[in-house]
RNA sequence: GCCGGAGUGGCGGAAUUGGCAGACGCGCUGGACUCAAAAUCCAGUUCUCGCAAGAGAGUGAGGGUUCGAGUCCCUCCUCCGGUACCA
């Protein structure tokens, strides 16, 4: 076999693998122990994708090298497998959702043993296994079993609520209502986005505008019972977290972008009669602003306090519980009308729309607590009533929305900041003419005892202000909403929860978590999977003996709503570590030797939603105990998309989608690997090359014939290999190899260090004599990179056991210096010539030399020295005048 | 609009963080080997002018700091990703 052959070698390399269970992790790391995790990829129907393996690979590298620095290494894989289209596929051919996905499933794990990679296959898991989703359902029952105790911000057992003595005074079932009001996960009403195509409810997160996220179909908002989960409970912390984590900034903005946290005010408007408000006003100094609110008064949210004297008038969104009684007798045809046309509105429209501003006078006014002006109330859609109060007060000179809608409406608009110096005189005039809106901060007019302030410091002191008169208090809002935690799905994880009904059958209200020891609630047989196109679950559709359990003489109905997709993915690598586990998700002994992940690679994709999403469940379970650490991974890198080879995004559609498993046919495992990693940075997008492939492919090829005599008919080394002395040079070039590769691994620089690599063979192939333990360092270096090969070269030079776990190379300083060195001569910053000087010259002697370079002394001839630089063992700069 | 990231040869990309721009690979050109081809090996390859020696220009554009800028600062342009009435 003189050629290299990677069809020959590569399954023989891997079977070995699996025979000597070469990466089986240790339940225990011995010594440092090290998690590298990939994010676990959805088992579709088309098998793996090239993008699968540029992360994987990436990880395998940091891995196999870790092993060999006497690292004890956790290295899993598995598989998120619910999702829509198993089920999809069920709908229309009739199988079982858990056929197909096994039978995709099957075809990823060939796919993945193919390329060699080093997982310990042992601890493989799928979403969708019954004694897994079993704990994910327990860890449901957790946050079910939690509230968030905001003194001391964090989850605490509902046993630990304290029930006010009012409450308790009203029997059990008023105390199970006020305890299941402040659960992490609850029971909702929430207007929904309702898709008929799907015949599912989404989350706001798969709706892209106004269409679902898979496959683009129409979507539409109806209010339905949903279960949610309290995800706005831990903002703070999801953000503040953020700080510790060894993440990109770009990643951690977005996260933060995400939770949209914003400081202000709330304050309140009187909405009684004018006559009464001094009353009102005194009556309320008197207390401390209410948490409960009257009816008569309408509370807003603002981040601009300072502009409360330029409040020209007020909106509330279309939703608004206040909408009725703010309606006047003449206006309620015109209200009506425009809520039915918001509720009818998507949100396609709602965004689309986004400049035009409509709305609806109220026939009502509410009264400025700063000033007792009393200022019309409108209802518009641009103020959502999921955010902040559902109402705000508008300030048209100084907010653009406003601005727009109250040109659009005539409704005055009034400054209050004066622009800084930075705006030109001309805008600023404008901007006091009420003919712009100016945003920024500036310094207050119009504002009674407040001008003359700056914005920052009539923020502070009028928040102070409202909040001594007990008219408003400082606030915080969150962009992020309650996660939306139900799905009307077939192929999702049950929920362990029941619905006690009454005599009749009719549901009672109260509801009960399965216990325990019942878990897990296993998916019930179906005669088909197809909707029946209403929102209620396709689980309705159950057995009787699954759907209406009976627990302690009572008779309950399941839950038939299911988890959504990303719940499997929120707790998957807490279950590698103990993935066999029947008493708990994860042994606590093992979760603190190996938590929190060192290392997570995965696509940008996931950059907000699932890591969002399982940062969530980590701090339940680590408020709850079942975890050690605040976060779950330290280090989180994401890499770039392979785009085609027209540098378009891989898809069926254009065409240009490279498969796996032909690469692996035609230039091996190991190309592909290598292929991948030498194509750029792990984290830029960049498109495949089939040139480049076997670009990689002959640099195997050369590293092979480098070690192996090719002309021969039986596998023996190259004969210019033998137990030779290196050269001085044959040192540098194996000892700065060793140096740049290592470094480069730990960066994660793996294009600059297979570049390192193709110098080395570079240089050793022109050698007809290599020294063999050359060419052992090179073959060590090379493993993580394309192990297969190495495994090869490896038993060639005459050794019998997986290198998987010989010691890493080290490289030796003093090996790398050279006697002399040579240096550029600068004139004026051109480069003009080089001299050769010894390593440890001094500046004095190196500026003679570099005088006394021909060329050098021809461009500074008959001119004055203004001035030399010298930066020793880098150039010389001579700067000359005349 | 806002928030991120990026613009370097024909192409993918390097460049100790302020110090020889273009490592390494692809492609291309020439050569060796061969009856010939494939494979392999060797040499060259930023652009412009020049037979050459050489000279000049050059990291999206323009300005600045510096002996010296791909790298730092300011202004702007283009592309990619995210987000969008969040008060």
């Amino acid at each position: 076999m003189p050629r290299y052959n990677p069809a020959a070698i590569e399954p023989k390399w891997q079977a070995y693998w699996e025979q000597h269970q070469t990466f089986a992790a240790p339940r225990l790391p011995a010594g440092d122990g090290l998690y590298v995790l990939d994010m676990f990829p959805y088992p579709s129907g088309n098998g793996l994708h090239v993008g699968h393996p540029e992360g994987y690979t990436a990880t395998d590298i940091v891995c196999r090298a870790a092993r060999m620095q006497g690292k004890s290494v956790l290295h899993p894989m598995g598989f998120d497998s619910f999702g829509l289209p198993a089920e999809e596929h069920a709908i229309r051919t009739g199988v079982h959702p858990r056929i197909q996905t096994e039978k995709n499933i099957s075809t990823f794990r060939r796919q993945l043993k193919m390329l060699g990679f080093s997982y310990d296959w042992g601890r493989e898991i799928a979403t969708t296994d019954v004694d897994y989703f079993r704990w994910t359902q327990w860890i449901f029952l957790q946050i079910y079993d939690t509230w968030f105790d905001p003194d001391e911000q964090r989850g605490r057992p509902i046993s630990e609520l304290p029930i006010p003595g009012a409450v308790a005074a009203q029997g059990p079932d008023a105390v199970c209502a006020y305890q299941d009001e402040r659960r992490l996960a609850y029971q909702s009403e929430a207007p929904v986005n309702w898709c008929p195509a799907l015949g599912t409810v989404l989350a706001n997160e798969e709706v892209v505008d106004g269409r679902s996220e898979r496959g683009g179909h129409p979507v539409v908002r109806m209010p339905l019972r949903q279960w949610m989960l309290r995800i706005t409970a831990y903002a703070d912390r999801l953000e503040q977290d953020l700080g510790g984590l060894d993440w990109h900034e770009g990643i951690k903005a977005l996260q933060r972008n995400w939770i949209g946290r914003s400081t202000g005010a709330e304050a309140d408007f009187y909405i009684g009669d004018k006559s009464s408000f001094d009353g009102w006003k005194s009556a309320r100094g008197s207390g401390p602003f209410p948490a409960k609110l009257a009816d008569d008064v309408l509370r807003i949210y603002t981040t601009r306090p300072d502009t409360l004297f330029g409040a020209t008038y007020m909106v509330i969104a279309p939703e608004h519980p206040l909408v009725e009684r703010l309606t006047t007798p003449d206006h309620r045809a015109a209200v009506e009308a425009y809520r039915q046309q918001a509720a009818a509105k998507s949100d396609l429209d709602r965004t689309e729309l986004s400049q035009e501003k409509t709305g609806v006078f109220t026939g009502s006014y509410a009264i400025n607590p700063v000033n007792g002006e009393a200022i019309p109330v409108w209802i518009a859609d641009y103020v959502l009533i999921s955010y902040g109060t559902g109402a705000i007060m508008a300030v048209p000179a100084h907010d653009e929305r406003d601005f727009a809608f109250a040109q659009e409406y005539s409704i005055p608009i009034r400054p209050v900041v004066q622009p800084g110096d930075h705006i030109p005189r001309e805008e600023a005039a404008k901007v006091l003419a009420g003919e712009q809106v100016y945003v920024e901060s500036g310094v207050a007019i119009n504002s009674g005892q407040f001008n003359g302030l700056r914005t920052q410091e009539f923020k502070e002191r009028i928040t102070a202000w409202l909040a001594q008169r007990g008219l408003g208090r400082q606030a915080v809002n969150y962009k992020l909403r309650d996660w939306l935690f139900s799905r009307q799905r077939f192929w999702g994880e049950p929920f362990p929860i029941l619905h006690e009904l009454d005599s009749a059958g009719k549901p009672t209200g109260r509801v009960r978590a399965v216990p325990e020891e019942q878990l897990p609630v296993d998916l019930p047989h179906l005669d088909d999977f197809k909707p029946h196109g209403r929102p209620e679950p396709p689980l309705d559709k159950a057995p009787e003996e699954w759907l209406y359990p009976v627990v302690e003489g009572k008779r309950y109905k399941r839950e038939t709503n299911t988890m959504p997709q990303w719940a499997g993915s929120c707790w998957y690598y807490l279950r590698f570590l103990d993935p066999k586990n029947a008493q708990a998700p994860v042994d606590p002994a093992i979760e603190q030797a190996w938590m929190p992940v060192d290392l997570y690679i995965g696509g940008a994709e996931h950059a907000v939603l699932h890591l969002l999403y399982a940062r969530f469940w980590h701090k339940v379970l680590y408020d709850r105990g079942v975890v050690s650490t605040p976060e779950p991974f330290q280090k989180l890198v994401n890499q770039g998309m392979i785009l085609g080879e027209n540098n378009e995004k891989m898809a069926k559609s254009r065409g240009n989608v490279v498969n796996p498993d032909d690469i692996v046919r035609e230039y091996g495992a190991d190309s592909l690997r290598l292929y991948e990693m030498f194509m750029g940075p792990l984290e830029a997008a960049k498109p495949w090359s089939m040139e480049g492939v076997n670009g990689v492919c002959n640099f195997l090829g050369r590293a092979w014939r480098m070690i192996i005599d090719d002309r021969s008919d039986r596998v023996q080394l190259n004969p210019a290999i033998g137990d030779w002395p290196p050269t001085d040079e044959d040192q540098r070039v194996i000892h700065r190899t060793i140096k740049s590769v290592t470094e480069d691994i730990a960066k994660l620089s793996f294009n600059t260090a297979i570049a390192r690599m193709m110098e080395f063979t570079n240089h050793f192939t022109k050698q007809d004599r290599r020294p063999r333990v050359a060419m052992e360092q090179f073959v060590l270096l090379l493993s993580p990179f394309a192990p297969h090969i190495a495994e090869e070269l490896w038993q060639s030079l005459g050794h019998d056991q997986t290198l998987a776990y010989e010691p890493w190379p080290q490289h030796d300083e003093s090996l790398l210096a050279e006697a002399t060195i040579e240096l550029p001569v600068q004139v004026n910053g051109k480069l003009r010539g080089k001299i050769v000087v010894s390593t440890d010259a001094d500046q004095g002697s190196i500026l003679a030399a570099a005088r006394a370079h021909p060329k050098v002394a021809e461009y500074t001839a008959g001119k004055a020295e203004v001035k030399a630089v010298v930066v020793p063992g880098r150039l010389v700069n001579i700067v000359v005048k005349g």
